[in-house]
DNA sequence: ACGTCCTCCTGTTCGC
DNA sequence: TGCGAACAGGAGGACG
């Protein structure tokens, strides 16, 4: 799925779309795209106007007059903003219609991203948004040494774990790696608290550059259009040869994500 | 409580 | 070329 910065530019892009606009009907294509009762989230939010699109983590939030719904991407959830005539896409399992003529659909090859209506005023403090860890930016160093520095989980596997801290995703998470030089099966608990400053550091740094740069455009992730070119930066994630050495890239499985780093350059280092 | 595996889906790429 | 296996920006649940 798209990652923080992925979700972050998706989020610009739709409130310059979608600010304002009151929805007429909703129409669900398929069923489980909703988690919980699907009557329960047409009734509710049918007839309101959407006034603001927040974020948490890599998960959406729009607000509305009385209600908000939450909406994850997952793997290749994306948002089209399409004239009310365009023949709806095989791929598009939820359409918002919109009093102006034009709708917003979601749009999700592996169904894996779900959109759930939520408290407006508490969802922050419910699930599943309670679970999640601070942003990297929001993060208490203390905090996280003490959540990891007992565990033998590779550092890499760690930094995917959204109730730690939230927003990194595969991509970011060999790249945070390559920057620390530290090789991604280390155990979070050979890292010394200096280095979970750093880490902490270079996970904010490296996410403010991808948001910067619109995000990474991989497979199917766009913005309407906006693409994102932070792929042109990337030093590990699906590279071949190290910029620093010029030695192979090595990939291997880690717990069941794909991980790209150099050996050479990434060492077991607390 | 913690770590590992499976599952949800579809499409594309890889290896024999 | 053909065909099945493996893999893809994720995460929740089952199991030992």
């Amino acid at each position: 799925m798209p990652e923080l910065p992925e979700v972050e530019t998706v989020r610009r892009t739709l409130k310059n779309f979608i600010i304002g606009k009151k929805i007429t009907e909703i129409r669900i294509h398929y069923d489980k795209i909703v988690s919980g009762n699907t009557d329960t989230f047409v009734t509710a939010l049918t007839g309101q106007t959407i006034r603001d699109i927040d974020r948490v983590g890599k998960y959406l939030v729009f607000i509305l007059d009385q209600d908000a719904f939450i909406s994850h991407l997952r793997m290749e959830g994306k948002y089209n903003i399409v004239d009310a005539s365009k023949p709806l896409n095989k791929h598009e399992h939820l359409t918002f219609v919109f009093s102006d003529g034009t709708e917003l659909r979601y749009q999700d090859t592996r169904k894996f991203g779900r959109l759930e209506l939520v408290n407006k005023v508490t969802y922050r403090h419910d699930l599943p948004l309670c679970k999640l860890g601070p942003e990297p930016w929001d993060a208490d160093p203390n905090a996280i040494y003490a959540k990891i520095h007992k565990s033998n989980l590779p550092i890499k596997t760690l930094l995917l774990d959204q109730t730690i801290m939230t927003g990194i995703g595969n991509i970011y998470a060999n790249e945070i790696c390559f920057t620390m030089k530290i090789d991604p099966t280390t155990p979070g608990k050979r890292l010394s608290k200096k280095r979970v400053v750093e880490l902490i550091a270079v996970s904010k740094e490296i996410l403010a550059q991808a948001i910067a740069q619109g995000g990474t455009t991989i497979h199917s992730f766009d913005a309407n259009g906006i693409t994102g070119l932070f792929q042109m930066q990337l030093q590990v994630h699906t590279q071949k040869i190290c910029q620093i050495c010029n030695g192979p890239i090595t990939k291997e499985m880690v717990r069941g994500r794909g991980t790209y780093y150099c050996s050479t350059c990434q060492k077991k280092k607390g």
